[in-house]
DNA sequence: GATGAATGAGTGTTCATTCAT
DNA sequence: TATGAATGAACACTCATTCAT
């Protein structure tokens, strides 16, 4: 807050900005080419900085990977606790979730990449991410209070897993971003058109709840 | 037939032979590694014959990227006409259509990840697959014959979109596969395990049945 | 002559056909592009026949080389004795050697881009080349005679070594040629255009003449 | 000037180092075996740094060669303009022309080598060194005056053309060094013995002087 | 913290040549 | 004689990474 502060602070400041902005290239990059089809050269010349930079930040091509990885993962806890589902019915906050669920993903594609690229390396850097596996717990827990609720109101069957349910929403959200390409060739769909997004929207939705209801 | 007919045939032959063998080290290689991390020098290694045959045969990696694509997608159709669906109830022919569904893509993991792979690649060369899009047309019309009877038969609703439909389809079974290692990492659940692919399978079933159902 | 003389006579007309037609097309490449520059696989396409025939025929690239550059040189010998220089008087006689010097080369641009090769290549093959010493030992002979009557009849100067001349006249004949893509980048000539081309052969006959002239 | 300069000046300079012996390299070997026959790796390992320093600053084994091309280019202009030929009289002047371009083509014979080679490559690369018609038109400027002035002196003729003449100079001095290989290995002549030179070079001189004379 | 120069191992590709039939 | 398949050495080029300042 003092004057004082700033020598140090700018400095960290400036250098955060760095690592940040290293960062966001970097997703761009790896998300559109893939960990072995994109280039350290090229990443470093679409940032503000260096390439030196790089390997002073995250150590190499691998441990900017992961950092990538890391926050892009995180950014999808941010969002999921903006919503309070426990005020919701059973069936209004499921509707929310996958509504939730299906526009995340479609406004980030970038992160289904990501994941698409890290299941192609087999993969190999998710168990670096910090927190993931409770931040997912987490959301398997809502679902079961969802289910668990939905019961009790009488609308859900008995008997849906929760970590299930959540599989297929997941599979049905994710799909339609990271298929876009051959979906497009081969049936000339395009759920990134708003229309269609909507019209899938609904599918996905329609089909999480008729799964589920009694 | 005639002994004279051999000398050239039986060339022939060993060329086919040479050129399915690399198809088949470079389908595992791509699917494995993705295009941009698989090595031509890794995949003549491993292949009965060389790096050069390679050139010979199909040009260069792009061309027996392609070559492989081509081949994996080719490998859908066969098994695809062995079932007899006219023959069955709507609802066992749907059935029977997503557990077909479910099954190849559990057993043909190598098909997914060139999917996969092609996605990354933006659908680069989906295009250049012959057939693909009369393939999948056949497929969406076989859906559609099914809703029509189950519609007929009384069992299924109206208004649904046999392309939406196999969208859902292909999405269940796809995720299980394609997101395999993530789901592993983060919930502990591996589908390719015969007693929870067994489990996956039903929830699959039971998930696209409901949303048809009447 | 006879019927049964064709057998061995008609294979052999067929090989020497193959041959030739190797050659020609071998000719064209290797002045076109150079020694280092061409390729075998190329040349074997252009051809009637098959990649196998070169070796079979020639050896090698450089045997098939050495063919091409013994022919092309073959090739000068023929026109030049179809003039009777004696018949003419020294200066008639020195301007149509001059002319028919400078239109061989204008015509012969892949014997002048063969023979640049040759000097790229340090002369490697030239002495490999049968009678090329003898041949052109008579051209100078020639050209000795020349001088020696115009001297005679009072129209050229004494002293003028005959090789010397020699090449001057190759020099101004070889450079049109050799270096038409430099000149018409550097300058806009073009001296392969016909009204160009007459006017450069007036001058280098000019040229010629004014040095030998008493 | 300052200390503080040098840090990165100093590394300039190195740097400049590299790309000059990286171009002085490159320069003999394409000379020696034209641009398809020379080789990228022999070129890095008689340099002082290695093959991936050639990509960084060349791009590839063209963008070296045109550099080289340029540089070589470039070394006629510094000799050309040191001599002051308006201080002599029409022949003088062209006499020590001739001269200044016969021995600049004797003693760099790698220049011509490389005029040779662009000529093979259809001149594909020689529009892109720049200044070259500006510098060559110059050339033929200098001709121009000396020719006027010489027609002034009573002692040249009229019209002829400049760059004509330059041709013929070019011609006349370019075909020793060209052709040396065929030269000697035909008639036994070798113009770079110093005897030889001369003898030539005197030719070369008369040649153009009775030329243009009145 | 930051920069341009440098590196060596590897990466896709092409070459002239030979083999099997 | 003739052909398509096959070969290994070499070729141009690129990669992630590190050094010197």
């Amino acid at each position: 807050m003092t004057v004082l502060q700033s020598k140090a602070s700018i400095r960290a400041a400036l250098a955060e900005n760095t690592r940040a902005n290293i960062i966001d290239v970097a997703t761009r990059e790896f998300s559109d080419k893939g960990f072995a089809g994109a280039r350290i050269d090229e990443i470093a010349e679409k940032t503000n900085s260096s390439k030196r930079m790089i390997y002073y930040y995250f150590g190499g091509k691998e441990g900017l990977y992961q950092a990538v990885l890391e926050q892009s993962y995180a950014g999808i806890r941010e969002r999921e606790q903006a919503q309070n589902f426990d005020a919701m019915s059973a069936e209004e906050a499921m509707r929310a979730l996958v509504v939730h669920t299906f526009d995340y993903h479609m406004t980030h594609p970038e992160f289904v990449r990501l994941v698409m690229n890290e299941n192609i390396l087999h993969g190999a850097h998710i168990e670096g991410v910090s927190g993931i596996k409770s931040r997912n717990r987490s959301v398997v827990n809502a679902l079961k209070r969802m289910l668990d609720k939905g019961v009790e109101e009488g609308v859900f069957r008995e008997g849906v897993d929760p970590l299930d349910l959540h599989m297929t929403m997941s599979a049905l959200c994710f799909f339609n971003v990271s298929n876009r390409y051959t979906l497009r060739a081969i049936f000339g769909v395009d759920t990134s058109v708003p229309k269609a997004r909507t019209k899938r929207r609904e599918q996905v939705v329609a089909c999480v709840l008729s799964y589920v209801r009694r």
